[in-house]
DNA sequence: ATGGTTGAGCGTCAA
């Protein structure tokens, strides 16, 4: 059977229209075969339908709507869309869009995420968009958990959720915030334990801090240095043993106008 | 408890 590389970034590349002349940059250090993006913001009227194709990415598909959220996959490999998944808390919201990859080794799923943010207070009563994080994430899992023995599939995104405890800059402080709490983090790791693994944790040991994103709200952030891994890849087991390296691409944080969140790369022999 | 910054799109809301 042959295999072949294929290497897949996740980026919360925060408006699309606003930040596509970034695309290159990451191309060119990165190499994917296959991007997906979020919080593209761009309703699909106004998709800069040319843009992915100048780039060598000629299959796209893509799920946005005004001013908010919005998810795209652009790929080098051919890719049709996988339409099971139902509307995550019935709000229309552009969060999820699957697809299938047509590799010479048969195919693999790809699932690409943008998880409600939640607000800022920690209490579903205080603050409904807490109380919305909880419940997709407690529909993603419920879903995945009903669909167990699946395979070859990779789920990445804007999770919006540090889970492990070296994955903000500070555990204790960050009990109380959104992103960082008890009901957040083991709601995120079973979702995860429905059948995936940490790709990146894979690579990196749970005792080393790893960050995909600093709040613009900080003068300095390679100073402060105040981050949270909040964008993930996760692989079915079967693929565990076809992961090969990864990338997070902090300098991307520096860029001209960049993102908030800087780009995450896993490489696989599938 | 609050502020700090950014984007969409023109009020403010969402992050």
């Amino acid at each position: 059977m042959p295999s072949e590389t294929l290497r897949v970034v996740t980026w919360n590349i925060n408006s699309l229209r606003l930040r596509i002349g970034l695309l290159s940059d990451l191309v060119a250090t990165l190499n994917p075969d296959v991007i997906c993006l979020q919080e593209t913001k761009v309703p699909d009227e106004l998709f800069p339908g040319d843009g992915p194709e100048a780039l060598g990415y000629p299959h796209v598909v893509f799920r946005g709507m005004k001013g908010y959220n919005g998810v795209a996959v652009m790929s080098r490999v051919p890719i049709t869309r996988v339409d099971t998944a139902p509307d995550w808390c019935a709000k229309g919201d552009c969060r999820h869009v699957a697809v299938e990859l047509a590799m010479k080794s048969g195919p693999v799923e790809l699932h690409d995420f943008y998880v409600p943010a939640g607000g800022d207070v920690p209490d579903r009563e205080a603050n409904p968009k807490y109380g919305h994080k909880l419940d997709f994430i407690t529909e993603t899992r419920a879903w995945f958990a009903a669909r167990s023995g699946f395979r070859r599939t990779i789920l990445v995104g804007d999770l919006n959720i540090a889970p492990l405890e070296h994955d903000v800059w500070s555990h204790k402080q960050l009990l109380d915030v959104v992103s960082h709490t008890p009901p957040e983090t083991e709601g995120l790791l079973d979702w995860m334990n429905t059948g995936f693994v940490d790709a990146v944790r894979h690579f990196v040991p749970e005792t080393e801090k790893v960050y995909t994103w600093w709040s613009y709200r900080n003068r300095d952030w390679k100073v402060a240095n105040r981050g949270r891994r909040l964008d993930h890849i996760w692989v079915t087991p079967d693929l565990q043993g076809a992961l090969r390296q990864h990338t997070i691409l902090t300098h991307a944080r520096d860029w001209t106008k960049g993102s908030d969140h800087v780009p995450v790369c896993v490489e696989l022999q599938v």
